[in-house]
DNA sequence: ACAGGGGGAGAACGTGCGTTCTCCGGGTGG
DNA sequence: CCACCCGGAGAACGCACGTTCTCCCCCTGT
C-alpha cells in the first residue's frame, strides 16, 4: 500500500474514532484496527499520537472551513451569506454522528495538557471569526457586527452538541437576522 | 478529621485539580495530595473516581448558579438583571484560574464515555437556560429572547476560555443589549 | 497496662495503553 | 534457486493510574 493511501486511511479511522469518542479513550490500537495499517507503518507515519492528532485537526479544519466557504458561496448577496452561515450550522447539527465542535471538544479535553493541541484550536477559532468577519466586510456592515455573530454560532455549537439538536443553528440564525435588521 | 470536612477537603482539592488541569489527567493520587486525606478514606467517601467527578460536578453546580444569582439580585430593574448576567460573566472569566466553563469542558472530555456527566452536564446548562428564561418572564419579555440570550452567553464561555479573555463577555453584553432594545 | 480497632502511609495489583521489538512470509534482484 | 529486505501481525515492555491490601501507629475503653 503505498504511503499517502495508507496516511489517508489512517487519518479516516483516526478522525472518525476521536471526533466519536473523545481523543484519550482511543487507543493507537483502535486506529490500526479501524484503518487496517500496521502498527510499525502507523508509528512511520506518525512518530507519536500527538503528531496524529494534530494531523487529523489540521485535515479537519481544510475540510470544515472548505466545506462551509462551499455552502455560503452558493447564497448571490453579501447579507444571504452571513444567514447562510447559520443554514449550513444546522446541516451540520444533523447530521450522523454529529458530536459537537471537534475543537472546542479537543479543548475540554487536551487544552489544559497539550500547547500544541491549544494552539490549533485557537488558530481554528481565529480562522473561523476572521471568515465571518470577512463576510461581514463584505456586506458594508459595521466589523464590531462579526464579535456577536460569532459568539451564537459558538454558543449555537457547544449546545447542538450537548443536547444534541439542530434547533440552537435556527435560534441563533433568528438572533443574527435581528442584528443584522433591527426593527 | 470529621468525615464531612474530610470530604470537603476531597472536594475542594478535585476541583482546583479537576478544573485547572482536566479530569483524566488527574490521578486520586494527585487528589489525595492535594486534600491530604488517605487513599484508604477517599475511596471511603467516593467509591470510584466517577463518583467524585459527579460530586464535584454537583456541588460546582449549586455554588455557580448561586453566586451568579446572588450578583444579579442585587440590581434593582428586571431589564438591568438580564444584562447583569453578562457583567457577571465578565467577572467571571477575568478571574485567576479561569480556564472557560467547568461542564463544556467536562462534556468535552467525557460526555462520549460517561453517561452520568453528560447528563449532569445537560442538567446544568438546562438549569442556566431555565434562569435565563425566568429573568426574561419577569422583565415581561417575549420567551423568545431567551434562547439568544442563552446562545450568546455560552459562545462567550468558549470563546473567553479558548482565547484567555474576558472581551467575549463584553460583547455578548452589547449583542443581548441589541436584542432587548432594537433601535 | 493492654486489647482492639480505626485510620494513615504507601506498597501492591491489575489493567490499559503508548511505543518498540521480534518473528516470519513473500516478493525481488542476481 | 537463493540471499535479502520490506512490511505485517502481534507480542512485549514500561509506565501510569484506579483500586485494594498490608502494616503499623495511636487512640480508646476498661
Amino acid at each position: 500500500m503505498d504511503s499517502a493511501v495508507a496516511r489517508e486511511r489512517v487519518l479516516d479511522a483516526a478522525e472518525e474514532l476521536f471526533y466519536g469518542r473523545g481523543i484519550q479513550s482511543v487507543g493507537m490500537d483502535a486506529v490500526r484496527g479501524a484503518s487496517g495499517v500496521s502498527l510499525k507503518r502507523l508509528y512511520q507515519l506518525f512518530p507519536a499520537k500527538e503528531q496524529l492528532v494534530e494531523a487529523y485537526l489540521e485535515r479537519r479544519d481544510g475540510r470544515w472551513r472548505g466545506r462551509l466557504a462551499a455552502f455560503v458561496e452558493l447564497r448571490p448577496t453579501p447579507e444571504e451569506r452571513i444567514l447562510a452561515v447559520f443554514d449550513w450550522l444546522e446541516e451540520w447539527f444533523g447530521e450522523e454522528g454529529f458530536r459537537g465542535c471537534a475543537w472546542i471538544n479537543s479543548y475540554g479535553e487536551l487544552g489544559a495538557t497539550s500547547d500544541r493541541v491549544a494552539a490549533q484550536v485557537r488558530a481554528h477559532k481565529r480562522a473561523f471569526a476572521d471568515y465571518l468577519a470577512s463576510l461581514v466586510a463584505a456586506a458594508g456592515r459595521p466589523a464590531a457586527l462579526a464579535g456577536p455573530l460569532f459568539l451564537l454560532a459558538e454558543g449555537a455549537m457547544v449546545t447542538a452538541g450537548i443536547t444534541r439538536s439542530t434547533r440552537p443553528a435556527a435560534e441563533a440564525r433568528e438572533a443574527a437576522r435581528l442584528l443584522l435588521d433591527p426593527r
